[in-house]
DNA sequence: AATTAAGCGAGACGGTACGTCGCGTCTTAAG
DNA sequence: CTTAAGACGCGACGTACCGTCTCGCTTAATT
């Protein structure tokens, strides 16, 4: 019963929260602020978001959900594509910092784990399908790790722009998918391979789809709360 | 001239935020803490760190440093052990926050960016250190590029350890030291990483399904802690 | 519109503030003390006086609010009563160095001002009342400024307790009365005043003759301290 | 034996001090901002003055001493002049605060009460030879009490000052002259006036009852002022 | 239609830490 | 024994956000 939830809170929450962390850093996306900007009273958001970590988790998720990259023929141009965007992506300052707010607030709050594999997975889908792909098509060697590839892509990429503080460049890009598709059995740039086992390692089907961002907030609308994440005991 | 400064409040201060860390959490290393806890002034703290996240960039730095590796003659084995001992200290939920915070203040305190450079080169150097002697023994290709190697072989581990939310397993941390030598025309690499266990997959058990935020460690049903997070040897 | 303000807040700070200032003197009288005794936030009282020095001038307003005198037909046994008490009032050390830290934070904080002004109406608007009665009456000359009566007759006091330092004994509020009420015009104000005890400048033990400033500096050639000018006990 | 001090170390100080109280009030007079200014070792200032306030004292001293008023033959005049000049030197803001400040310190400095009464000296003096003359003229009454004459003078200047905040006009300066000397039985006091009190009271831009006290808190239910908390009785 | 159960804006509140400022003491080295 | 330099302990300042808590009003679905 009662009255329903305004659906134009939570827009107008993360347009402001977007201008508000693109204007001032992730250091001045405060609840208040918020807040103050859109004359959604605190207590709403709250009632949206339990904590202020939980915002940013959202926003973060917002921010860096990639373009709809379209996919060639081209493995290697398509990777660097890939972490291209990614690259400049995280290397606005802003979100490197918001990502890494969230991180450091998944040690508090254990339910941010959750939206902060979403952050993950937002990028890490498109390009696993890729991959998933040369895979079948013989480009890549039968029973190649798709999530190992992926780790020796994306790491260095995260590293860089987290720890050591630099954008990767697309030299650096570009050398780095080389390598990595070197020793993922990539035949250079020649066209060898087709045929062979289409079998891969497919059993990684968390392909995305998902990148939902659920977990985040308290309950949602229509009410299935998101799962525990703490009861899930793997066999 | 002037009074000299008191060694031992920096000694001290570190020290007593080592404690809080383990006790009560990267969130609870508080400058106020730490100065209730040893009995200095917080002026004096402010003296040298000028900001809690600088006092954070230290102990960080502390609690990251290496412990001195005893390299082998087994590549391999060496960069399994250091990648073992990182995801180890990385693991630590504390410390994952911990480099966490020191990343996200970074935006606001530029000088922050060198404290950071600095926590990576802590275990990035003794590393490079092998992988050279590895390059000028022949066992790697003469003109391979070592920093990317390191990039490689470090960025999955801080991607699982900082984003994705789990510690590398053993076996994780083997297939992709595999993987890495072998991109990198390391004899042998290559085949033991394909024969030996890669099929299955072992080390990624979160395939899909729901985000579910839990860990990717291929730990048994239930409670084994999945490594031994104590005791940094290597297996 | 929002939740309304705790009365209870403004009465248990004031409380509490007078507690600790009976007990320790103006100079203990902090803000954090206020909160800690009372457990009220320190933000919340910062919400009421945005700075100590309001706090101050209330505590202060509320300390010498006069207790309701009452009036005889003794237009001279009046006003000594009220300057009286008045002197009593100022002459516990704390309320006079209380008073003064307002005044020296006024030039600060201007909006001070107008607590100062009201700080000084609390006693003199009795007194005011008491006198234009006089003039009425016909007790004193039709066209007396009472404003400068008053001035006259508070001015001694302010500044024997702020600057000289003593307390005015009731003898010399006798005689300060007499002699402003004989500059009035009032009958037989100048008599008593004359015959009484004027004679031998009572009260003021100490008839300048230097204005040397000694006694500030650390040390010196051999100065004797002037004399204690605090023990001067009233009946 | 040893170094011989520094004689110019004072000069230096009371000349930096006296700029600095000048260009930003005596709130921005600190010990630290004297010796940044100066060279001077914040150690070599203690060793002169003991306390901040003791420092204060003497720049208080020196911003007060008078400048010496030349004498006519007409009473009235001289005091004028003698009033005018104290309500000018009060009348800067940076001065009166510092009085204040000064007197509030008194309380937990005794010594300072000495370093007070000097001050009040340091203007009191000439005006009280001028009385004792006009009383050896036997312009003033035999008998007058020079030292409660000079209170009638100088109080109303104080407490306009330092407590209602306004300085005192040249006017108001006249009409206290003629009614303390006209209650001290000067002839023809009442007659320098032109006309005596008159209506009016210039100079008092407030006469009370208005102007309850509020003002002091940020905002509030406007209710009534706080309740007296400390009992006083009356002699 | 009256009731009722939210949602919402407003803003006070308790709490914790922040980073700063100034005091007055001290330690060292230089003169 | 004085001075400059500056670290240090201490204590308070005023501020910033957090997340919680009344309020009073609005908006449906339920009686």
């Amino acid at each position: 019963m009662g009255r329903p939830r305004d659906a134009g809170v939570e827009r107008r929450a993360l347009d402001a929260a977007a201008r508000v962390l693109a204007d001032h850093g992730h250091g001045a996306l405060t609840v208040d602020a918020v807040a103050a900007r859109t004359g959604i009273a605190k207590t709403t958001l709250y009632r949206r978001w339990p904590t202020r970590a939980h915002l940013l988790a959202t926003v973060a998720h917002a921010a860096l959900a990639p373009p709809s990259t379209g996919a060639t023929d081209d493995l290697a141009a398509d990777l660097r594509g890939a972490l291209g965007t990614l690259a400049t992506a995280l290397g606005r300052a802003s979100h490197a910092g918001l990502l890494a707010e969230v991180v450091a607030a998944s040690a508090h709050h254990p339910d941010l784990r959750a939206a902060l594999h979403a952050l993950g997975e937002v990028r890490r889908a498109a390009t696993r399908d890729r991959l998933a792909r040369a895979v079948a098509d013989g480009r890549l060697a039968p029973g190649t790790d798709v999530e190992l590839v992926l780790d020796q892509l994306l790491g260095p990429v995260y590293l860089h722009v987290l720890v050591v503080g630099d954008t990767p460049t697309p030299d650096y890009v570009r050398r780095l998918v080389d390598a990595v598709l070197a020793g993922a059995g990539h035949p250079g740039g020649a066209r060898s391979g087709r045929g062979g086992s289409g079998r891969g390692d497919v059993g990684h089907e968390d392909s995305g789809r998902g990148s939902s961002g659920r977990g985040l907030h308290s309950d949602g609308p229509a009410g299935t709360p998101p799962a525990d994440t703490t009861s899930e005991g793997s066999p």
